[in-house]
DNA sequence: CAAAAGGTTTAGCTTTGCCTAAACAAAATT
DNA sequence: AATTTTGTTTAGGCAAAGCTAAACCTTTTG
């Protein structure tokens, strides 16, 4: 397994993230890093040369199973890492990303698995997503989104997407955390915006762009 | 505080770790960065427009302040790192160096901080060198090497020189740990090898090489 | 079906950071 | 003092990654 610059790892993490195994258009890969899709075009060639995507021109990339394996693989550190932050050093989960995706490059297969061992094998990161675990198994992505349930429906939240810092702040201020447990008390027809209470009886709405990106299991 | 590129970080580091505050010779800096003079040249004259070293042509280099204090934050986070790696991760005092070359360029000043707290504001690293602190203050270096010891004299080792896996090992066969206690048993007035007589009343024998990279504190 | 629109690729330029080879300065030697 | 040796700088290249502008496929639309 060689080593690959930064900018190729982004390349692969942005693939696997947008198109998993299936084939992603150049446009949206240069959205996802950040650059122009001229400068894609020639970074997916570099990965080409390396082995790790196919390219049909005009059409799209796709990562091969190489290209896969190095995905999960950095998906597992990026995750580990922002666990570590997390839970050992205290720091909010809407601040940890950016510092993981610094530490996600860093190469060190010994201490990616020493890491997490010390984590106690964590197979789910302080977002509820999934630790791709050292033999390229992917744990299962937990719940599915508030406006799938009904009225009445006991819920706990397992798990939220990453919608910016606000979103973050917002869900703080409802006290909403992973393991929190809802119930729900009514959804309007008007907007979907979704009324829960909480264990201690509080009554709180909830906008449908909030309650898109919070996920859950009933229980 | 603007961030800066890695190599730039490591030809700051190496110019501390060779000068400290004074000047350094082109080749001395090549050497330790392992590129050749030339890239050396053009290096600090970028690191020079960016105000970090003062350079005199065919004299040499030298940090300036704002260089310094980049430097001793660098260290700082390096040696962070490396306890980490030892203290919590159960890594070898050999292995940790190159990993730690890696974490040092990661960006995050809170991140520095908590880890600082979380390994308990450590002053030393595993190698027994000064930790910088975050006020720019540089703990005491301590020991001297164990040939400044006399006949008798009971030591404290305090701190070992970066002298290479093969150094390490040895020293793991001898048990010879930060915080091991030796007497002195005898010196060889030949080849300057020191024979030390441990708590447990085994006794062997240092050679020069080997007694220079240790260093210690009477007790 | 032809033309406009949208996305993709090529071509050519920039920066960073390294290299080798040649020119130049300083120090050491005779 | 002159020459050799050593160390430093300039000059010219190369590769990775990014950019803009122009050319080129597809797809959509009139």
């Amino acid at each position: 397994m060689k080593t690959h610059s930064e900018s190729e790892e982004n390349y692969i993490k942005a693939l696997y993230h947008l198109g998993g195994e299936s084939t992603v258009g150049n446009g949206a890969l240069a959205g996802r890093v950040g650059a122009k899709g001229s400068s894609v075009t020639q970074a997916v060639k570099r990965l080409a040369v390396k082995g790790l995507v196919e390219v049909i021109p005009y059409k799209g990339v796709k990562l091969t199973a190489q290209g896969v394996a190095i995905a999960k693989h950095i998906l597992r550190k990026h995750r580990l890492w922002e666990t570590f932050l997390v839970e050992k050093l205290g720091f909010g989960w809407e601040e940890v990303h950016s510092v993981a995706e610094q530490l996600e490059h860093v190469q060190s297969p010994k201490m990616v698995e020493r890491l997490a061992e010390f984590l106690g094998s964590p197979i789910h990161d302080p977002h509820g997503d999934p630790i791709p675990q050292s033999d390229g198994a992917v744990p299962p992505t937990l719940g599915k989104p508030l406006q799938q349930f009904s009225m009445s429906d006991r819920l706990r939240v397992v798990r939220v997407e990453d919608a910016g810092p606000d979103f973050f702040t917002q869900l703080d201020i409802l006290k909403i955390q992973l393991g929190s447990e809802f119930t729900i008390e009514s959804i309007s027809s008007f907007d979907s915006s979704i009324q829960l209470k909480s264990n201690d009886d509080a009554l709180f709405w909830l906008s449908h762009s909030m309650s898109s990106n919070i996920y859950a299991i009933a229980v």
